[in-house]
RNA sequence: GCCCGGGUGGUGAAAUUGGUAGACGCAGGGGACUCAAAAUCCCCCACCGAAAGGUGUGCCGGUUCGAUUCCGGCCCCGGGCACCA
């Protein structure tokens, strides 16, 4: 055994072992209960980051320790190897997409090997292959042959100058990213998943079947979701197009939740891309003007949500339904054509943004609603705004008068009366757009002919291989710019030439089913097969916090979807889910003369603090060029700003930095980057392989003979140091046990690092019973130690003979907690007068309430601090404290 | 702007979620060993105060015998907002 730590030989001897014997393949066994633990798959940006250590190691930790309990573990690893980073690294570099991502993928895997992850390496997935992606492009054609997928238009960012579709990422303060032009938003047809007809679901098994999900993730997705309840109604109106036909049919539809302010509307607004917007510009130049001016400007929420609110009056006029009083139509910008019918009801009394264009254009303000009799105040909006519980409605005619809910029951019912509308349920989510016009992803199986429009490829042509070729230039949509691809295709149903659609799928499709595939991912005749009812549901996924809504909600669609195509027997693909916070760093930035950004690495520039001591500029240390600081954010490639694990992994070992990252926070936790204390965590490590060179050197003493094996402290007489150690340890066992259960690994550390401290202060007598608590200690400890440094406790635990007693490391029994050394004679009970700590009592452990009550009204803590007065109240927490109130 | 989290010593955090605030580390201070250094080991370490004692979990207020924990209102930071993954 070496005398030091020697971390490099320890974990390339142990890996050496682990390799040779494929200790990590597992089979589906029906003897044993299976647990499949999984890690959101990490995108092959070209080097792990701390990011990706804290994942698996909170992965791994999870599997090795459940290994130990007796499951039988599956924990694999892919990639999700398409997206936009490649095409980015091509565009830069111009190395094929296809290379670059196979040579990240590589040099990936090679570090996680390093980190001596208990990965299943024969399940392996990359997202790119044509054996994976076939099974995208085999269900998105059942999902056609459903109608869940369907084709429409869809609102894009477009570069004007390199006529190319931008992703959100690449549009920066509304101009392109490379050539800075502004941005347009454009209409363009795209494929669609029908996720809404699933919102029901969705939403009723988030608080029926996920009680293994965090509650934030659940709120968030329900909110995401958003269901309401409502009313749609039409203004009937007789506005004509060129051709003499009514628009609409004469009726302008709206949807609202608040039909009981109705007879508050005093105007209508529609979206820019309206019917009767687009009518009433044909003959007004200015309001033209206005809506080619809308079509600037981002197409994300938050920046509708934070634009200021425009409007234009069209000069038509449609009527209220209920009095027939005229109402005037705005173009609003705030209105969105995709959302509902592109249309609302303005009710400034009783809707903040209402009001607010109200105030701006001048128009009427009619209050329809009082809030406990109160009168409208302009100046104190905010403090009854929108308390529907309270409100009742008045200047409303035949509905004045009434509650909140009656009201909206009434009016629903006045509209249905006249045909005019109805109840109805909505949702905020919809559908999911699916077609990238990009070229690394996911070829969509279709081709369009001049005669059958969009035909579906048959089953049997699949896959359709996207090439290896292409190197993308920044412009256009590359694969419509392949001819091979895209021409020299046949119609299915004529046989005539045709033209095969270059648009790619959302990379969100790959990762919505790749754990289900790891159940069995050679398999060439089915998407998943018989490996899916063994492994699945999975019974832990683990991944970043910033995936709560989109992926989640997406591999849940997903799941119930095959689950309809009777792919799957289950409706819900994670039984429970770990969010890890974000491993977060610093952020330097400088915009690039076409409007891109260029991003620095923390350590390349220093910050500048302004005379108020906030740092909004640094200084690059190459140049001395200024540079602003963007504050803090996740590690991403994007960023320049992720740090890569490998030097700490050479410089300190894997098992270093997989226990610093597990302690140095606990995994739900956001965590801003700093490894100035992982020296701390090799020292521990240090401490831990001293001790078990003592301890070797003692076994050594007594003849090789070691151990503790199963029963092997039966009969065994332990002294009162010994009896103490024994307490320590297995009170912390406990609490290690629960940290293990409730995954809260930081802790589980510190619990380690509590035995290492006990034994090391442990003064041995040199009785059979001292040495046997102590070898029964250290027992605990590499156990407990191992599923986070799995490298250096399997060694120890080899070297000590643990193994030869109770069996290899990687299958060897958790330890269990010995009631017997937890008994406790005494204890300590914290003495609280009128609530503030005065001093200690100490009492049998047996001790009733009253027991407690008599001698802490006799303790001279009391009798000192009371003071003569006499106890009103006492409250007696066992175990705990009392508190005598006087 | 909307939805969801978070804020505790110089610092990362703990407190089994209403019951001893700061466990376990890092940094720092002091000491031992050493010719010296490194490594290792031991002691101290929330703030104010000489002490008694008082004050402290982002800020303001409330409930309770007792609040980091529950309630109301604010401030700051992070995640998401549908084409980054």
């Amino acid at each position: 055994m070496q005398d030091t730590y020697q971390h490099t030989e320890v974990e390339r001897a142990v890996q050496a072992l682990w390799t040779a014997g494929d200790v990590y393949r597992v089979t589906e066994d029906t003897s044993k209960k299976k647990f499949y633990a999984c890690s959101m798959l990490p995108y092959p940006s070209g080097k792990l980051h701390m990011g990706h250590v804290r994942n698996y190691t909170i992965n791994d930790m999870l599997a090795r320790q459940l290994r130990m309990k007796g499951y039988n573990v599956l924990m694999p690893m892919g990639w999700d190897a398409f997206g936009l980073p490649a095409e980015n690294a091509a565009l830069k570099n111009g190395v094929p997409p296809a290379q670059w991502t196979f040579d990240n993928i590589a040099y990936m895997k090679k570090q996680m090997q390093a980190m001596g992850l208990a990965i299943d390496w024969s399940r392996e997935v990359a997202t790119c292959e044509p054996s994976y992606y076939k099974w995208n492009q085999w269900l998105f054609l059942k999902m056609l042959e459903k109608g869940i997928a369907y084709r429409k238009t869809q609102v894009v960012n477009w570069d004007p100058v390199d006529m190319t579709v931008l992703a959100n990422e690449q549009v920066i303060d509304g101009k392109g990213w490379r050539t800075g032009a502004v941005v347009e938003k454009r209409e363009i047809p795209g494929y669609y998943l029908k996720i809404t007809d699933y919102a029901e679901e969705l939403l009723d098994s988030v608080s029926h079947q996920l009680p293994g999900w965090p509650e934030r993730v659940k709120l968030m997705q329900e909110n995401w979701i958003g269901k309401s309840t409502g009313v749609r109604f039409a203004f009937p109106h007789d506005i004509s197009d060129a051709s003499g036909a009514l628009i609409g049919g004469g009726k302008m539809y709206v949807f609202t939740t608040r039909a009981d302010t109705i007879m508050g509307v005093t105007f209508c607004a529609v979206a820019p891309e309206h019917p009767i917007a687009t009518h009433a510009a044909s003959t007004n130049p200015a309001l033209a003007a206005f809506i080619a001016e809308c079509k600037s400007g981002g197409t994300t929420e938050a920046e509708l949500a934070t634009q200021e609110k425009k409007g234009m009056p069209t000069g038509l006029f449609v009527r209220h339904p209920l009095t027939d009083d005229e109402v005037e139509v705005w173009v609003g910008n705030y209105v969105l054509m995709g959302y509902g019918d592109g249309a609302v009801m303005g009710v400034p009394a009783h809707d903040e943004r209402d009001f607010a264009f109200a105030k701006k254009y001048d128009l009427p303000i009619r209050q329809v609603v009082l809030v406990d009799g109160e009168h409208y105040d302009y100046q104190h909006w905010h403090d009854w705004y929108g308390d529907k519980q309270r409100s009742v409605t008045v200047n409303s005619d035949s509905f004045s008068g009434m509650s909140h809910k009656d009201a909206v029951e009434a009016v629903a019912h006045a509209l249905q009366a006249k045909g005019l509308g109805d109840k109805k349920t909505t949702w905020r989510l919809r559908d999911w757009g699916v077609s990238r016009q990009r070229y690394w992803g996911t070829p969509i199986p279709i081709i369009h002919c001049d005669e059958h429009g969009a035909v579906p490829v048959p089953e049997k042509d699949l896959p359709v291989v996207l090439p290896q070729d292409c190197i993308p230039d920044g412009s256009g949509n590359p694969l419509h710019k392949h001819e091979g691809f895209h021409a020299g295709v046949v119609c299915p149903v004529c046989g005539k030439a045709a033209r095969r659609e270059t648009d790619t799928m959302d990379t969100f499709v790959d990762s919505s089913w790749y754990f289900m595939r790891y159940c069995d991912p050679k398999n060439t005749d089915k998407m998943v097969a018989e490996g899916a009812d063994y492994w699945m549901p999975m019974d832990q996924y683990i991944g970043g916090i910033e995936h709560a809504i989109l992926h989640l909600l997406y591999a849940r669609f997903w799941t119930k979807v095959m689950r309809d195509l009777d792919l799957v027997k289950i409706d819900e693909p994670f039984t429970k889910l770990l969010t890890q916070g974000m491993v977060l760093n610093h952020i330097y930035s400088r915009k690039g003369e076409t409007g891109g950004v260029e991003y620095f690495w923390p350590s390349e520039v220093e910050d500048i603090p302004d005379a108020n001591g906030k740092v909004t500029t640094a200084r690059r240390k190459s140049d001395g060029s200024i540079v602003s600081y963007d504050g803090i954010g996740t590690m991403s490639k994007s960023k320049n700003n992720g740090v890569d694990p490998q030097d700490l992994i050479e410089k300190y070992g894997a098992d270093t930095a997989r226990l610093y990252t597990m302690f140095t926070a606990p995994p739900e936790a956001t965590l801003e980057w700093n490894d100035a204390a992982v020296e701390g965590s090799y020292r521990f490590l240090k401490r831990v392989w001293n001790f078990g060179v003592k301890l070797n050197a003692i076994n050594s003493g007594a003849g090789g003979a070691n151990a503790v094996g199963a029963g092997g402290l039966k009969g065994i007489e332990f002294g009162k140091e010994a009896k103490a150690l024994r307490l320590e340890i297995h009170t912390v066992l406990k609490q290690v046990d629960y940290d293990y259960q409730r995954m809260q690994y930081n802790t589980v550390v510190s619990g380690v690092m509590k035995m290492i401290n006990a034994l090391e202060g442990f003064k041995s007598d040199g009785s059979a019973g001292a040495q046997a608590a102590v070898r029964e200690g250290f027992g605990i400890l590499l156990r407990c130690l191992y599923p986070a440094t799995p490298h250096i406790a399997y060694r120890l635990w080899d070297i000590l003979g643990y193994a030869a007693a109770q069996g290899d490391l990687l299958n060897a029994p958790w330890p269990e907690v010995d009631p017997g050394a937890l008994v406790q004679d005494e204890v300590e009970l914290m003495l609280q007068i009128n609530g503030k700590l005065r001093g200690s009592i100490l009492v049998p452990a047996a001790a009733s309430k009253e027991e407690i009550e008599r001698t802490a009204l006799a303790s001279d803590a009391f009798v000192k601090q009371a003071d003569g007065a006499a106890a009103k109240k006492v409250v007696v927490v066992p175990g705990r404290l009392v508190n005598v109130v006087v």
